[in-house]
RNA sequence: CGCGGAGUGGAGCAGUUGGUAGCUCGUUGGGCUCAUAACCCAAAGGUCGUAAGUUCGAGUCUUGCCUCCGCAA
């Protein structure tokens, strides 16, 4: 089965090597290099410096919809698109090429979670598990028919970066799996149930937000899902402060009586190299930051180099 | 040439109008304690990124270079 895959960033790495190894994969698209990084150097994507390591063909078309792309399909001809956050829509006639169809690798569990951010999205809303599905591509944004699902635990120990290494692995199995099965027949597509579905959207800068008024839970949400990247903030001193990684604090009840006066957002404690701020209903322990202008750092050296200090408060930005 | 920040003992930071370096933590040794990530005492550890220049003298001024980082995309 000659394969055509699409793909962009990190997470669709792995898929792609696994996929080489197992299938022939004939031709890899991707988006074309962009200005990146501090001098807006030209950076080719993840996946294209993955397909160069395997001397596989890249195709970078800067769109599809205006039917050029017809002609690389000639060219390779492919019995399977496989697709894997590229990050283009698909118009019609690059759906109905192949003979397998194209088949997409989603991060999360369909219905839910359709569109760009479904492992950040899951985390921010504090879902308890996700996963990731295999499906057949329509022209709706993630609303074709269900192939395969495999699913994970989310723990408290869990942020974007460990769903999405663990989707990535995970996913990359499940697409050997589906496409064996497809190949032979062995798998009946299912209809996603529509009155399901739910959006997760990109991430804004907005999201990014962090305020403290809100639930200790809801705010440790919001950091892990956007930890390590693009993190959440807030403001100290006038200057913007990431936070990395952060937990509930179990115990609050004395430390909040110890400070009956404080404002949500407030610092209330310094032990133990975590900087404990007040929220809502609970206190957050933040264990890692990263301050303006600086790179990142644990709470106890950005306390060591005397940046904060119990009473100030933590601001929305 | 997208904007900006930083390079000082293991870590995070200070360092005033230029006169051979301090703080918090860590480390090592000792003490206290039933015990401790707590407390007390002591010690080790830095040619202040690099090259040149100005100066009687530079971490502190000028210039080049290297490296790192944040923002923005």
């Amino acid at each position: 089965m000659r394969i055509l895959f699409m793909g962009t960033p990190d997470f669709a790495v792995l898929p792609f090597l696994v996929l080489t190894e197992n299938f022939e994969v004939i031709g890899v698209v991707t988006q074309p290099d962009k200005p990146k990084g501090r001098h807006m150097t030209l950076t080719p994507s993840a996946v294209k410096m993955a397909a160069i390591e395997k001397n596989i063909p890249v195709f970078q078309p800067t769109t599809l919809k205006d039917g050029s792309f017809q002609d690389t399909l000639d060219l390779l001809k492919p019995d399977a698109i496989v697709v894997v956050a590229y990050g283009k829509i698909l118009p019609k006639y690059v759906l109905d090429y192949p003979k397998y169809g194209c088949i997409n690798l989603h991060g999360s569990l369909l219905p839910k979670y359709r569109g760009a951010a479904p492992m950040q999205r899951a985390l921010i809303e504090g879902e308890k598990e996700t996963g990731v599905t295999t499906m057949y591509m329509a022209e709706g944004l993630d609303t074709g028919d269900m192939l395969e699902v495999a699913k994970t635990d989310i723990t408290e120990e869990d942020n974007f970066e460990s769903i999405h290494d663990r989707l990535s692995e995970i996913g990359s199995s499940l697409l050997i799996s589906t496409l064996s099965k497809l190949k032979d027949g062995m798998i009946v597509p299912k209809k996603q149930d529509d009155s399901l579905a739910t959006y997760a959207a990109k991430i804004e800068n907005q999201d990014c937000r962090i305020d403290f008024s809100q639930g200790a839970y809801t705010v440790f949400n919001q950091v892990r899902g956007l930890s390590p990247f693009p993190l959440a903030y807030c403001r100290h001193n006038g200057k913007m402060l990431k936070v990395i990684d952060c937990r509930v604090l179990p115990d609050s009840d004395t430390l909040l009586k110890a400070h009956p006066n404080a404002v949500c957002g407030e610092v209330l404690s310094l032990d133990k190299g975590c900087i404990a701020v007040k929220c809502n209903d609970g206190v957050l322990s933040v264990r890692a930051v990263l301050p303006e202008g600086k790179s990142r750092m644990k709470a106890s050296d950005y306390i060591n180099g005397r940046r904060i200090q119990v009473g100030d408060v933590l601001e929305s930005f």
